[in-house]
DNA sequence: CCAAAAGTGTTGATGCTACACCCATGA
DNA sequence: TCATGGGTGTAGCATCAACACTTTTGG
């Protein structure tokens, strides 16, 4: 992240990661606060996705694992790359070019950024970003932040993403806890697709899918009657090639 | 192309097209023979995607209509980015190194290359690649040649990309001349999707969309019936918003 | 007893699939 | 006259959207 730590890096090819989150009612998107991260004091407090320059022998996706292990302290999340993003003047803004001349050992550089979109649950997980906790924060899925560079595109583009995948691929699941109610999925379904969805049918088609299997716990501590909780088949799912819709 | 001509290039970021045609009743890939192109004489008769470095002061799809300019003489033609590939042993290949270092000023450089998808309907436009026309060549959709360092994969992801495009977004149509029969239409998306298409539901689908006029032209010299021909309505379709399905 | 979410079925409309025959043309 | 694709309709089936009330629990 420093001048000192950057020798092996690849001064025109970063990656940024958009990471959604979910903690059973509300979606987020990760994003961090640039000059502590850096324990500059450029008085910057621009918020920007996390990311990094690559190494030279990493593939990108490894690049994106290492830079969200990080800022999350996660590892094996789910990843996906997104696209590459390449404006010639998506560096010039004011405060972004302080920022690489503090940081980068060629600030001039011409720098394409790849973007990842990752998926965790909230809950499941503690984040423990090492060092930099305060700087890590959630923003508000349907009101991101501005965000320094490119970077409010590339959330857009991930939004974009995520809502084509959604009802073609089980990536709902992986915003879960392992065991769910179904109305945390139809929540969460409703919130990514940003529109109402009737709840009788939505339940009645996953169900119907036949990879939601029943556990035998429920809700505990809920002011009104407990939900049953499920768990996604994945094996199930992997073992009958992904010709599905999850809808 | 040459060292000489590369001083504003940069060495690490690269641009590969996959450029589908379709003639009227056949699916092609473009491909070029990787020497030749280059006036070498290396016995190197590999076959490869037409790329090339990205200039420094370039868009990325900038640089991909430059390089489809200079391969196939077609400028204003469909583009989209498909995505980043970037794994370290990408040009590990012995030939693939030969070239890079005939050719390349920085032949060691880590390169990622941002693949991109291009349609064109063969019958309408001509291709011209200036100088190099007997090097350039289609080759087949559905059993594309070997070709050199990571080329088969992004055409893979190509495919798939206008898979899945072909029944939400009107893409079809960029391969077909402006007035096209349902026939040469229907045969299109046999061959994109690979599948046998009931006929007569196909035609009832598209002509639902009403996204398809009727010109009062019809085939000639054909040794059967004259088909209506039909052209895009792509003004109208621009105008309601793309919450649309084509199929 | 109140608030909040859980759970549960039916009906009408729409859309999809499957399927076969005659027509026009050029060779 | 033959080969080739052009052009046409329907019936049964599956799927989807729309819709309201009772139950359970904690506070």
């Amino acid at each position: 992240m420093n001048k000192k730590m950057s020798s092996h890096m690849n001064p025109n090819v970063s990656i940024d990661c958009v990471v959604f989150g979910f903690d059973g009612s509300e979606l987020k998107v990760l994003v961090l606060q640039r000059d502590l991260r850096d324990n500059l004091a450029l008085g910057d407090d621009t918020l920007v996705l996390p990311g990094d320059l690559i190494l030279d022998n990493e593939d990108l996706s490894e690049a994106a694992g290492r830079i969200l292990k990080a800022f999350t302290g996660l590892k094996n999340i789910f990843l996906e790359q997104i696209g590459a993003f390449g404006n010639p003047s998506r560096l010039i803004k004011e405060k972004d070019r302080l920022w690489l001349e503090a940081v980068r050992k060629d600030p001039e550089a011409r720098v394409i950024t790849i973007g990842y979109f990752a998926l965790i649950n909230i809950k499941n997980y503690k984040i423990k970003p090492a060092g930099f906790d305060k700087h890590v924060m959630w923003s508000d899925y349907h009101n991101v932040s501005t965000l320094g560079f490119d970077h409010n595109q590339i959330v857009n583009r991930a939004k974009q993403v995520l809502r084509d995948k959604l009802y073609r691929e089980p990536v709902g699941f992986e915003l879960l806890p392992r065991h769910f109610s179904l109305h945390q999925l139809y929540t969460l379904y409703s919130k990514i697709m940003d529109e109402d969805i009737d709840r009788r049918n939505f339940r009645r088609r996953m169900l119907k899918t036949g990879f939601l299997k029943e556990t035998d716990e429920v809700q505990e501590g809920v002011p009104h009657k407990r939900a049953k909780l499920y768990t996604f088949a994945k094996k199930e799912f992997d073992n009958l090639g992904a010709n599905f819709k999850f809808y």
